[in-house]
DNA sequence: GTCTCTAAGC
């Protein structure tokens, strides 16, 4: 029962404990500077952290493919999909122009190259390419030449001349194969264009005319439909294919597999068609590894890809660039750089040299986690290996210096990128645009608006989303209204995240009913709000203290439907209603007061109704929610009830809240375990709401337990040492537990006759990650905690986020009697476990 | 003949 008895917080066993754990953290720094050594640190707890599969650790893990392979989704696989920390569901298009066919011996004749020349001269031009065709026709060999043509005009991102090309030569072919080997290679080329519709329609066309119901066709359309992110029609497609009797090979399952990982489906999914694979007698390849490997990245779970990556090792399939960039990927999109940069150094190790790709997903994964120096440092890095910036490259670390307002710099970085012959394209503009926007400068941002549009650089969908949102957040009303019209009037088509982006900067600015109004909207329009989009709206109820509506808001909400500003005199109230109408069935808590959790409630519901899995995300704006409740008893019913619909989540935070810690605890482990397969940003946003939920309701123990844990799982980046405490990436709740276990960890200490260092140090930053109280609260209530303990810390004169203290002070302090009773925490409300009443739901 | 890597919302 070891692991079921919650950390006991003496005096003496927190240094204790953390003393073996700096000792386990010097190993584990030691084994990364080192060798290759891939591993995660080693549990802190062995009961409590799973570890990634270790070679050959694996061989003990059971599982249902092969006992000796961790299961790619455990056993709480359900789990893991409902608490998918994915973070975005949009699918990116992504073009391969001027990719080369790596591997393999040149089958086209010199002619056919000649013939590309000419056509691409033609482009434009259709009876010119048909003469050149022509010309070419009896000098070209078959369809090795013509394969060649058409990707090479698909390098070119020459669609229709493809098709031209394909119509000609497949009408003058008689044989079916060779037939079928054109349509093959012009599906292919269509996908990689993201021409799914025209690749589809080839498709049909060769199926109908007898040549396309073949596996590579069918292969290619798998592709196809992966590359615009159309998983479903790809799963549909491929038992489409099983029923016509044809057998898929291992190429098939492998675009499967990446159909799932670009479509954005669970990994489940991917690790159905992966055993699928295996007992159809498939042998998964670098390319199977490498898709699974992409399924987990888009969906935030490093652990399972660090799993992966073991796993592929142990079976024998070396590793590629692909494989590292894909694994960088995963672990820097999660902000594990510093697994990041080990993975890098063992590729260069193995010989596999760093590319463009590594660079940039390393680059935007610093940066994403806040290590501006280290991410410009690599960009040196790169210049110096003599790897150019490529497009990407450049608009990333544009994207970069606009999101932190360094405007200087990111148009030096677009000067730069134009010297070296890349135009500015949208994703140029769009990230200027939001950088501008960000920082309030709407000049800046409409000068770049019409730019773009002189220099006929189209505006595309997040053009227009990331303007609306820009204008709506700095309640430019009309500006944002007038972006609605023009994106309309071009005719784009809204997808769930244009409207999840515009719902969220509603509800931000607290115009609940508004948003409300657009969720309608879309889902009339045939678009289905997801997690995000409901995230929101349950993020704008756990703050909707302080976004009430004023009179002037009122005014002010825009009637994106009609494209016009509408006035509305509707009262507060109506807000209450829209979301009341959300909710399906009788509550049996309609007191007064209590709106706000029938609205949460009402919003939940209509989630499981619609089917869309709450995350952990939802999670945490639901413990947000709860520690706006006015009391503890509506926090608690709100959590009760939502126990109906997961039991395990919300029974963890429900029986925390109470102060059933034993029998909880062990419950709460296995969340902690859930969690620490998310990416970074995600888990801290976790354990800060629940400990301010704990915190704010008197359980503070509870909430130092939560704490803790979540610093022996590294949540947050270096949190502690002897001489110094990080709490800057904390909310107020999870600080100040924080500040009581870094004291006791400091009392012990004193107590066992250490010295203390010199100074003593509290940062506190400024706070943003708080969700209870609003920015830099995080500061005002340290300093309070830290007065009312009349602890000898005081704010640095060189830095107003920073408590200090001289070393012999503080070991003053703590000598005194009072202090150590002032630093242990106890729960207002603690159950004795054995009173039989008080005994938890089962959990 | 068909398959794998980097750029957006909570």
């Amino acid at each position: 029962m070891a692991s079921s008895t919650p950390p006991t917080l003496t005096t003496a066993k927190p240094y204790q404990n953390h003393h073996i754990q700096n000792i386990q953290n010097q190993h584990h720094r030691r084994t990364h500077n080192g060798h290759n050594s891939l591993h995660p640190p080693p549990p802190r707890n062995p009961t409590a952290a799973k570890p990634p599969a270790p070679i050959p650790a694996t061989v003990a893990a059971g599982t249902h493919r092969n006992p000796n392979f961790t299961p790619l989704s455990s056993s709480k696989s359900e789990l893991a999909a409902d608490f998918s920390g994915r973070r975005s569901t949009r699918f990116v298009s992504k073009m391969h122009f001027g990719r080369q066919k790596s591997g393999g011996s040149i089958r086209h004749s010199i002619v056919a190259e000649d013939a590309l020349q000419q056509l691409i001269r033609c482009s434009g031009d259709d009876r010119l390419i048909e003469s050149v065709l022509l010309s070419f026709q009896s000098k070209l060999c078959g369809s090795d030449d013509y394969n060649f043509v058409l990707r090479e005009l698909g390098n070119r991102n020459e669609w229709s001349m493809a098709i031209q090309c394909f119509e000609f030569a497949v009408n003058r072919e008689r044989r079916r194969t060779e037939q079928g080997k054109l349509a093959s290679s012009v599906i292919s080329v269509l996908g990689r264009l993201g021409k799914v519709e025209l690749a589809k329609k080839v498709f049909e066309t060769a199926v109908s005319e007898g040549y396309g119901n073949t596996v590579y066709a069918y292969s290619a359309l798998i592709s196809a439909y992966a590359k615009s992110g159309l998983c479903d029609d790809a799963i549909k497609l491929f038992e489409t294919m099983k029923l016509s009797g044809l057998k898929p090979n291992l190429v098939t399952y492998n675009a499967l597999i990446d159909a799932c990982g670009k479509g954005g489906a669970d990994f489940k999914r991917a690790s159905d068609i992966f055993d699928d694979m295996l007992s159809n007698g498939f042998q998964p390849d670098r390319i199977t590894y490498n898709s699974l490997l992409a399924v987990c990245s888009g969906g935030g779970l490093w652990e399972t890809a660090i799993n992966l990556f073991n796993e592929m090792c142990y079976r024998g399939i070396e590793p590629d660039i692909y494989t590292y960039n894909t694994l960088l990927d995963a672990a820097s999109s999660g902000g594990h750089m510093d697994y990041a940069f080990q993975i890098m150094a063992e590729m260069t190790a193995k010989n596999i040299m760093p590319n463009e790709v590594t660079y940039s997903t390393v680059i935007r994964g610093c940066a994403k986690s806040g290590r501006l120096d280290q991410a410009l440092s690599l960009v040196s890095e790169m210049k110096y290996a003599n790897i150019s910036l490529d497009r990407v490259s450049y608009n990333n670390l544009l994207a970069i210096y606009a999101s932190l307002g360094r405007f200087d710099e990111a148009l030096n970085v677009v000067k730069e990128m134009e010297n070296t012959g890349f135009r500015k394209d949208v994703v140029t503009y769009n990230a200027l645009l939001d950088g501008f926007g960000k920082q309030g400068r709407y000049d800046k941002v409409k000068e770049l608006f019409s730019r773009m549009k002189n220099e006929r650089v189209p505006p595309n969908l997040l053009t227009y989303s990331t303007l609306i949102s820009v204008y709506l957040k700095g309640g430019l009303y009309q500006e944002a209204t007038e972006m609605y019209k023009e994106f309309k009037h071009e005719g784009l088509k809204a997808d769930v995240v244009f409207y999840s982006e515009i719902i969220d900067s509603l509800c931000k600015k607290g115009f609940v009913e508004s948003s409300a109004l657009l969720l309608d909207e879309m889902t009339k329009k045939g678009i289905q709000p997801n997690v995000v989009t409901y995230n929101s709206i349950i993020n704008a109820f756990g703050h909707s203290g302080e976004a009430r509506l004023t009179n002037d808001n009122k005014r002010e909400i825009v009637c994106l439907e009609n494209g016009e500003k509408k006035v509305t005199n509707r009262d507060e109230d109506r807000i209450i209603n829209v979301f009341e109408q959300l909710a399906s069935g009788n509550l049996n808590i309609g007191e007064k007061g209590r709106k706000e959790i029938i609205c949460v409630l009402g919003v939940f519901r209509k989630m499981h109704e619609l089917e869309i899995k709450p995350n952990v995300v939802t999670f945490s704006a639901i413990l947000n929610a709860c520690s706006r409740c006015s009391s503890f008893e509506e926090a608690s019913l709100l959590l009760e009830e939502l126990r109906l619909f997961d039991n395990q989540v919300y029974g963890v935070a429900h029986g925390l809240l109470m102060g059933y810690r034993e029998n909880v605890w062990v419950h709460a482990l296995s969340l902690f375990d859930e969690v620490k397969r998310m990416d970074s940003s995600t888990a801290s946003a976790f354990y800060n709401a629940l400990t301010d939920m704990l915190w704010h309701f008197g359980q503070k123990r509870g909430a130092q337990m939560v704490v803790l844990e979540g610093k022996r799982r590294q949540v947050w980046e270096n949190t502690w040492s002897d001489s110094c405490l990080d709490l800057h990436l904390m909310s107020s709740g999870a600080a100040r537990a924080m500040v009581h276990a870094w004291l006791l960890n400091i009392y012990s200490i004193v107590y066992e006759g250490h010295e203390l260092p010199g100074l003593l140090s509290i940062l506190t930053g400024w706070g943003k990650h708080s969700k209870v109280v609003g920015d830099c609260a995080l500061k005002r209530a340290i300093e309070t905690l830290l007065g009312s303990m009349g602890s000898p810390f005081r704010v640095a004169t060189s830095n107003i986020g920073r408590f200090i203290s001289p070393g012999p002070m503080v070991a003053a302090w703590m000598r005194e009697s009072d202090t150590p009773k002032l630093l242990v925490l106890e729960d207002d409300r603690a159950y004795p476990q054995t009173h039989p009443n008080l005994q938890p739901l089962v959990l």
